[in-house]
DNA sequence: GTGATTGCAAATCTTTTGCACTAAA
DNA sequence: TTTAGTGCAAAAGATTTGCAATCAC
């Protein structure tokens, strides 16, 4: 095996999602899951890519975070009707949202407990539960 | 006072907004508000309101949607990065959300308690808390 | 009258698509 | 090789904007 290449650590998880670990996959792949846990948009993603040298087409940033989150590697955040947001922190947890910066901040899944969910319709499964906090500026003119 | 007038009711409703009672703001606002609680975005507005001859231009339909909010007469819901949604129901309550279909339903206030929601970063309060519930297809195969 | 409201079309913004080109295996 | 992946530009869908025409008061 040829381990002397760097970021194996992102070459394997693109291989373990099944996707070719492209010179453009993998670098958007350090971006996001390098660092600590992030929450991004494409738009965001291209242009650090773009500010970091790495050319990539907007078209190819959707299409690898689409391919992310099929692969179960981002979750997508939905808090704005305009733009979707991808969240690298796949653990159980929620969002603070403050609508007039775009600023997101996750709520640790353990702080807030949601008690009495009420059963799926039928024919139906939850897929999913999420909170979202949305936040105003506290303005105490 | 003239109580002649038909819809008099939905009359009402924008006056009290501060909105002048134009004939397609009204009408818009009697298929929101004179029937059920309901679920619409823009374009299904929209479509209703061709379907009922009232002619209408996109523009003024959200325009529309937008003021009545602003107005608190109808509720914005978050639930696909895509497309707005709007809620004529102004309880606290939270939704069930088909992602396949589109289909929002509600869930009552009382059937859903949050324990222990976090405290609002500095500096920010808490607007409103929204509880999404993201239902997929139960396929038994 | 006159200021708010509308319609229309064009603009904008995000996201997707089609297709020729390139690169991974 | 051969097939997946990429870039680009164009298309698509939702929403907004600019401005002249129109309507409520």
């Amino acid at each position: 095996m040829d381990n002397r290449r760097p970021y194996s650590g992102v070459i394997d998880i693109l291989k373990q999602a099944g996707l070719r670990p492209t010179s453009q996959r993998l670098a958007l792949a350090r971006l996001l899951f390098e660092g600590a846990d992030r929450h991004i948009t494409a738009e965001m993603l291209h242009a650090e890519a773009t500010a970091a040298n790495i050319r990539v087409s907007v078209a190819t940033v959707y299409n690898a975070l689409h391919q992310f989150r099929r692969a179960g590697l981002l979750r997508e955040i939905v808090v704005d009707s305009q733009r979707a947001y991808f969240d690298t922190n796949l653990a159980r947890h929620h969002h603070f949202y403050r609508e007039d910066t775009g600023a997101l901040e996750d709520i640790r899944g353990d702080a807030v407990e949601i008690a009495q969910v009420p059963a799926a319709p039928k024919g139906t499964r939850v897929q999913q539960v999420d909170v979202v906090i949305r936040l105003a500026p506290d303005d105490l003119t």
